[in-house]
DNA sequence: CGGACAAGCTGA
DNA sequence: CAGCTTGTCCGG
């Protein structure tokens, strides 16, 4: 066939072009309905003969509508008998290059979705007719020599950590809360362009994905000081494209069309802001990774805290132990199993920390609590320690029928039911049941642990003696600065997303955090300790002082307090120790004796037609996957040894007739 | 997805 | 049996 690449090297050219062997007589079109998840052949009429490519976006006439699609491949496929093929009706620019067309089909596999949703999001907002120059080294012209004017690096990476991160295929640099990754980030790109250099060849473009689209700016944005061309996606799809150095963006970036790519960054690896929300439940680290393998070249993440799946992908990086250490703000436990209940939600030690930063009227106090009313703690009334499950060690529940729930619905609970006496305990997330007796010191006193809702804003009033601002999901944004001096904030985690420094961060009730029956409870629990402790600051910025941390990073003078009946939980001990291995080890241990994942693949069914997907998959396909109906009303879970059984499964289907929700690698379970 | 066409329901 | 709704099929 008539194609070739040019520019570029050999593996990795802009694009397959047309050479002078001629253009395709028929090409292969992907309509842009992803309900239509097929390809039709379509003539190229002579007019459009030069602009045709694989991934350029056209307009065709389907079924006697116009509708947009995509090149996907050149070539007639065989037809049906008597079907006259149709010219295409219009060429709209530059779409995917050849290999994202592949990573997407890839992607409608392994999140049993659409090709035609991957490939809109991979595609250009507006049309782009043409890509900006680029010269040899990647720059456009017009930027070629712009002064760079690079502010001073902050915190110098460790030489010897970024070569052992960079030489990784698939690296995990576990980098503390409270570092700046951006100069790690611009050490790695050094590093690649030393080698490349050094082996005469082109140096390949960065890929860097943040999970927030601030933080993408901000990434951008160091890149631009230093002068260095970058392509800031979505909106600097044709710059990305045309080659420019370091392209930085959300999750949608990892599906950027790259003609020379080097290297794929992913910051925050463990926030669940990488992944997609909406079915396909897509996941850019996940996209990052397979990409990077593809093209041969390195992954690397970087974040505080490993998930388990991550450290079973790849290697893990670390700092030596100090420096580690040192980028964690202190993080106080305050163990609370001897406190009376009643004595209220905040502990002696809260109350002196809170009015001492009150008094000292500097960065914010930011408490957060989370009103999970549904969650029933369970404690001992004799040495007040929570209850956990004997198998899998998470919080246990009192059990109830589905009498009681109603009951309680209509507010006749029973004193004696608030006490939890003589109640089975229930684990929520592996369902073993045990009797009513502490683990701990043995006592059948057991007391349901539910502290007041609402009443925290109050509370908090009354003892620090200031007005406090209460901090929802919904008001508008906040920035520290606009807060006054000693202010006092409350609210869910939401606030922690919300305010950018603050000089103590309270956990009313970690407990409330740690209870969530989702296997992946203790990694979210400690993703917000991470959050946390950048509000804080590191404990290093502290012992300098008139040291200036850089923008965007606290000062120090900030502590973590954590208030917990759980104070041996390992995500509260990882985060005292400022360790995150701590968690990280126990996670991996519970996780393969659940075969929960990385040890196992999951899936989950929803909406009107998950039955009749669940039960097909039940009888064709066990024993391979395993679907479990009575998970929740109207959800399935279908559970195999490993992604390719799961997503082979899901694809061997057939589609049910009404409408199926699937959630690979549910979040919520 | 959404147009085409077929099969089913209603009312005079 | 026209006129309309509802369901199923299929696209080059």
């Amino acid at each position: 066939m008539g194609v070739d690449t040019e520019g570029g090297g050999a593996a990795h050219g802009p694009r397959a072009r047309i050479t002078a062997s001629g253009p395709p007589a028929v090409v292969q079109v992907l309509p842009d309905v992803p309900a239509v998840d097929r390809t039709f052949s379509y003539t190229v009429p002579e007019r459009f003969a030069g602009g045709v490519a694989v991934g350029t976006r056209v307009r065709i006439v389907l079924h006697g509508r116009r509708v947009g699609g995509w090149i996907v491949a050149f070539g007639a496929l065989p037809i049906a008998e008597g079907v006259t093929l149709r010219p295409l009706a219009g060429l709209s620019g530059w779409g995917p290059f050849p290999d994202v067309i592949e990573l997407a089909a890839w992607g409608a596999w392994r999140w049993a979705g659409r090709r035609a949703t991957f490939l809109r999001t991979a595609s250009p907002r507006h049309v782009v007719r043409s890509l900006p120059e680029i010269d040899d080294a990647g720059w456009p012209p017009a930027e070629r020599g712009a002064a760079p004017d690079p502010p001073e690096a902050r915190g110098r990476p460790d030489d010897a950590v970024v070569d052992a991160a960079a030489g990784e295929h698939r690296g995990i640099l576990r980098i503390p809360p409270c570092a700046d990754t951006r100069p790690w980030v611009e050490a790695l790109r050094r590093h690649d362009i030393r080698r490349a250099t050094h082996n005469g060849q082109r140096p390949g473009q960065l890929l860097v994905l943040h999970p927030a689209t601030d933080g993408a700016a901000a990434v951008a944005a160091y890149f631009r000081h230093r002068g260095v061309p970058v392509g800031l996606l979505p909106q600097e799809w044709d710059r990305a494209a045309a080659g420019v150095p370091v392209v930085v963006g959300t999750r949608v970036a990892a599906w950027a069309s790259l003609p020379w790519l080097g290297r794929v960054v992913v910051l925050d690896a463990h926030d669940e802001r990488h992944r997609e929300e909406r079915a396909p439940t897509w996941d850019g680290r996940v996209v990052a990774a397979e990409r990077a393998a593809l093209s041969g070249v390195a992954c690397t993440l970087m974040t505080p805290c490993p998930t388990v799946e991550q450290l079973a992908w790849g290697e893990l990086v670390t700092l030596p132990r100090p420096a580690e250490h040192q980028g964690w703000p202190v993080v106080e436990v305050v163990d609370r199993r001897g406190d009376d209940p009643r004595l209220g939600l905040f502990s002696e030690r809260v109350v002196t920390a809170v009015r001492a930063a009150v008094a000292a009227r500097g960065d914010p106090v930011v408490c957060v609590y989370n009103r999970t009313g549904a969650a029933r703690l369970v404690a001992c009334n004799g040495c007040g320690s929570l209850a956990r499950c004997e198998v899998c060690d998470a919080p246990v529940a009192t059990a109830r029928s589905g009498q009681e729930e109603a009951e309680d619905q209509g507010r006749r609970a029973v004193s004696a039911r608030a006490r939890g006496e003589g109640r089975e305990l229930v684990c929520p997330r592996c369902g073993a049941r045990r009797p009513p007796v502490c683990a701990s010191c043995g006592r059948r006193q057991i007391r349901v642990v539910q502290p007041g809702v609402g009443r925290v804003a109050s509370a908090l009033e009354a003892l620090a003696g200031t007005p406090v601002v209460e901090i929802g999901k919904t008001s508008g944004p906040l920035l520290a600065t606009d807060l006054p001096a000693g202010a006092v904030v409350v609210g869910t985690e939401a606030v922690l997303h919300r305010v950018h420094r603050a000089a103590l961060v309270v956990f009313v009730d970690f407990d409330q955090e740690l209870v969530a029956a989702r296997f992946r409870a203790g990694e979210q629990a400690f993703a917000r300790l991470v959050l946390a402790a950048r509000l804080a600051g590191s404990r290093r910025a502290r012992s300098r002082p008139g040291a200036r941390p850089p923008a965007g990073v606290a000062d120090g003078r900030g502590r973590v307090v954590v208030q917990t009946r759980a104070p041996d939980h390992p995500v509260v001990r990882a985060a005292a120790a400022a360790d995150p291995s701590i968690l990280a080890q126990e996670d991996t241990a519970t996780r393969r004796a659940l075969a929960l994942p990385p040890f196992s693949a999951l899936a989950e069914l929803s909406g009107p037609g998950a039955g009749e997907l669940a039960s097909w998959l039940g009888d064709e396909c066990s024993p391979a996957v395993e679907v479990s109906g009575s998970h929740a009303q109207g959800r399935w879970l279908v559970r195999g040894p490993d992604h390719a059984t799961v997503c082979d499964a899901l694809r061997a289907a057939p589609a049910p007739r009404a409408h199926v929700r699937i959630d690979v690698d549910p979040t919520g379970v």
